[in-house]
DNA sequence: AAAACGGGGGC
DNA sequence: GCCCCAGTTTT
């Protein structure tokens, strides 16, 4: 099955309604480290294919370590490998996180670059983590297809289409001529509390009659 | 286009 | 056990 346009727009408006504070940005308080350009660089680069909670874990050793670049060098490769698992792919992981830093004090004077151009030019950041880095980092109002918007994405067949565009095109057309930063962490808030990928909230989901494949 | 990187978790 | 996992680089 899959859910049309008028109903996506239906579920973000109840979303919204039911719960407001999710278009706010997140609260520092809910993080361990300082949230800075760099570390939330970093937690971007730890996420992938690793689970949320294991993630934040991994970033909040880490970060009591070494929260800036410089700091970061004065690491071991081996004690940040020690530091991250069990994140997936902690040992390239580990030799990313040098790279990149080293590169930072090389080319940014130690800062995270904002612009799209540059943070695709450092290896280790793909056209994904750089729309991360730029909306969480430095407010850009721009789409971000995580692991749960596209996960959610996919829940409700929007990625089932004949002509594949790519799950950052499709949202950003579902999603065009309104406030897109707000309603992409809509989404990811919604696919981290309710719509989760193990065991869904079906049950308490404000939007399961108008979803096409509930799990219930 | 497909493999590789690496663990955790569901079934 | 086996299969999945939608990020990026490498082959």
């Amino acid at each position: 099955m899959e859910m049309k346009k008028d109903t996506f727009d239906k579920v973000i408006a109840i979303l919204h309604s039911r719960y407001p504070e999710w278009d706010a940005p997140a609260k520092k308080s809910t993080y361990d480290y300082d949230r800075t350009p760099f570390t939330i660089t970093i937690s971007v680069i730890l996420s992938f294919r690793t689970k949320d909670e294991v993630t934040q874990e991994a970033g909040k050793r880490l970060f009591a370590l070494a929260d800036t670049p410089e700091k970061m060098l004065t690491l071991s490769k081996e004690s940040i490998e020690k530091t991250i698992y069990p994140v997936g792919f902690y040992r390239k992981k580990a030799q990313s996180v040098l790279e990149i830093s080293r590169y930072l004090i090389d080319r940014f004077d130690g800062k995270v670059p904002n612009s799209e151009k540059e943070l695709l030019k450092i290896k280790g950041i793909g056209p994904k983590a750089a729309a991360i880095i730029l909306e969480r980092a430095f407010g850009r109002n721009i789409v971000a297809v995580d692991t749960h918007v596209h996960r959610i994405l996919n829940l409700w067949g929007f990625l089932n289409t004949d002509t594949p565009q790519s799950s950052y095109e499709i949202l950003k057309a579902l999603l065009d001529d309104k406030e897109k930063r707000g309603l992409n962490r809509l989404l990811v808030a919604f696919g981290q509390t309710i719509c989760r990928p193990q065991r869904p909230r079906c049950e308490v989901c404000p939007v399961q009659a108008l979803c096409p494949n509930p799990s219930i």
